[in-house]
RNA sequence: UGUCUAAUGGUGUAAUGGUAGCACAACAGGUUUUGGUUCUGUUUGUCGAGGUUCGAAUCCUCGUUAGACAACCA
């Protein structure tokens, strides 16, 4: 029977677990397993990298090898220490440790060498299109390319130029290095592919101006890989294409059977919103969102001020899988995943996000009594906490209804209501003001129903949660919601700007928070009991409290 | 009229020739001092047509549909 258990309880191995497990039974490069991940440091990362880290470090840990991170900083032009920088937190933080961090412009000098290497071997060469003549003479993918007029240089020739290339004798964009492979190759990417662009205008972050030519992704990569000693190089179905000349490159030059083996899986898209990199990096420009750490961005940075846990984003993570399905994932999922973590975890805390008075018109004036409450009914050790009752106290807005529908079983008049943790109460009369707005409702307590009294038991339908007006404090809340209003913006034929949600971010001020939340620190998580997960947002300031709505929580109760 | 890849409920994913299962979502009900949690149940699926086989989601053939590839980006 525990056999049966354990048995079911076995998850099954994605695809690359599986081509993993066939390369150690097969003992290919000794049974040694090495990842790495690979970002260009032009970004931050976002929740589809972590895909990508999970899988990466998460191969490593599981097959007991090692996963290195390494920057693939072969474009000046466009990446920045900055992202150096925010790449390492954000894989610190999701919970991962890389074993050495390494940079593609490590090996600019071995790369190098290689390259001239390709020219001796006549497999380079040197091509002074431009960059419009060359892409002319590719061809397309149904038809084959041309042959460029300089591709038949002799090896002393393209040695001299690549030289000249390298010393800054040659102005950017005059020149390229190409490996000669084949022009009418039915894969696009072996019709002579450029190895070796010159930018002497970008300083690099690390060799500043030392480099005058820079190598391409792809004899890069592989290279890199190998130098590395890399045996599963995982990226995204994108490069699929691209596996064929990584094999290529890396025979040309291999000096032994070990060999780097490249698999693609599919990249993470989620619904409601964008996570290319270069609209992540519109919507900060144009100023559509705070900043990379807008809490309603896909990034790590927006997701970790949002309120996610690193465990939320690796369950979710884990629950997606790894296929060769180009999918677009529910964020529902990853919302759950959050809503589960959390509610193991977080402390429940009382917060009325749109305040209206009651006065409870049968209890002493300026006296308090203390009541007890539960810091989390999920977690035995969470233990109690001391909250205050008194005559004047606030609930939630949307928690009274002068004329409600049959299965509203919250306040009303003439109706009864349990208030958390205190008594149930009973709405007498509502005071409006000269436009016919609820400004006050008035009520009355049963005294023998406090919470813990054997009256208390009596069957009360609904139950609010509520802060005394004398020590409750003031604070800002700010509600999130999907940042789109279409599922699949990337999908959709107008511009994506356009598609805001804009109720994505609503700011609710004067608030009112129960007492204990005075010394709430940034990143601090609650539940609102009875509205969702928040999380204290750095913005906040000594007495004036900022907070984000992570999730609220899953609603049984929906208004038509 | 190219190369590569893929297609399983609404969504995502498992089943590796032998009972199509899980999660999310949705719906119904039990419990509940959170309309939360939890528990129980329900609905919905193998892209199509052939073939191999005692038996096909799985293998073969031909289609269909979708995605990636024509940056001096990664």
């Amino acid at each position: 029977m525990t056999n049966l258990t354990s048995e079911q309880d076995k998850k099954s191995l994605n695809f690359i677990e599986q081509i993993v497990e066939t390369d150690l039974q097969q003992g290919l490069n000794d049974g040694r397993i090495q990842t790495r991940f690979p970002p260009e440091p032009n970004g931050y990362l976002h929740i589809g990298h972590a895909k990508a880290i999970c899988l990466d470090f998460g191969i490593a840990q599981k097959y007991k090898g090692i996963c290195n991170l390494r920057f693939d900083d072969t474009n000046p032009v466009k990446e920045d220490v900055e992202y150096v920088d925010s790449i390492k937190e954000d894989i610190e933080w999701l919970g991962f440790r890389w074993a050495n961090v390494y940079y593609a412009s490590d090996y600019f000098k071995q790369l190098h060498d290689l390259a001239i290497r390709f020219i001796k071997d006549g497999k380079a060469y040197v091509d002074e299109q431009t960059s419009e003549e060359i892409a002319k003479q590719k061809g397309t993918p149904t038809t084959a390319g041309t042959d460029s007029p300089f591709r038949n240089r002799s090896v002393e020739e393209n040695l001299d130029l690549f030289e000249k290339m390298t010393k800054g004798e040659v102005a950017d964009g005059k020149m390229v290095l190409r490996a000669k492979i084949d022009m009418a190759h039915p894969n696009m990417h072996f019709r002579d592919p450029i190895m070796y662009r010159i930018i002497t205008s970008h300083p690099h972050h690390r060799t500043g101006y030392q480099w005058k030519v820079y190598p391409m992704y792809d004899f890069a990569h592989g290279q890199s890989d190998y130098f590395e000693g890399v045996t599963h190089s995982l990226c995204t179905l994108e490069f699929e294409v691209h596996r064929p000349l990584y094999d290529w490159y890396i025979d040309q030059f291999a000096d032994s059977s070990y060999r780097p083996k490249q698999r693609e899986f599919n990249r993470l898209n989620l619904t409601y919103t964008v996570m290319s990199k270069r609209k992540l990096l519109q919507l900060v420009e144009e100023g559509l969102v705070s900043g990379w750490d807008d809490p309603r961005m896909p990034t790590l940075c927006g997701l970790r001020r949002r309120g996610y846990t690193p465990k939320a984003i690796r369950d979710f993570v884990d629950k997606i899988g790894y296929t060769k399905f180009e999918a677009l994932n529910d964020i529902s999922l990853l919302e759950s995943a959050v809503r589960d973590d959390l509610n193991k975890t977080a402390q429940r805390v009382a917060a009325i996000l749109n305040p209206i008075k009651v006065t409870i018109t049968n209890y002493p004036e300026g006296t308090t009594e203390p009541l007890l409450a539960e810091n989390n009914p999920e977690d035995p050790n969470a233990g109690m906490r001391r909250i205050e009752f008194s005559r004047n106290i606030y609930i939630e807005r949307d928690d009274f209804m002068e004329n409600p529908p049959k299965d509203y079983f919250r306040l009303s008049l003439g109706k009864e209501v349990r208030l958390k943790n205190a008594y149930i109460i009973k709405c007498t009369d509502i005071v409006k003001d000269e436009n016919g707005n609820v400004v006050e409702i008035l009520c009355t307590y049963d005294p023998d129903t406090k919470s813990g009294m054997p009256q208390a038991n009596r069957k009360v339908k609904g139950t609010l949660h509520w802060v005394s007006a004398h020590n409750c404090i003031d604070a800002e809340v700010r509600l999130y919601d999907r940042l789109f209003v279409v599922e699949n913006p990337s999908d959709d034929e107008r511009d994506f700007r356009s598609l805001i949600n804009p109720d994505s971010k609503k700011v609710m001020t004067g608030c009112k928070l129960e007492p204990c939340l005075r010394d709430a620190k940034p990143m601090d998580k609650f539940q609102f009991i009875r509205l969702g997960y928040f999380c204290v947002d750095k913005d906040s300031k000594e007495g004036a409290l900022i907070v984000n709505r992570t999730a609220t929580l899953k609603d049984g109760w929906k208004k038509k």
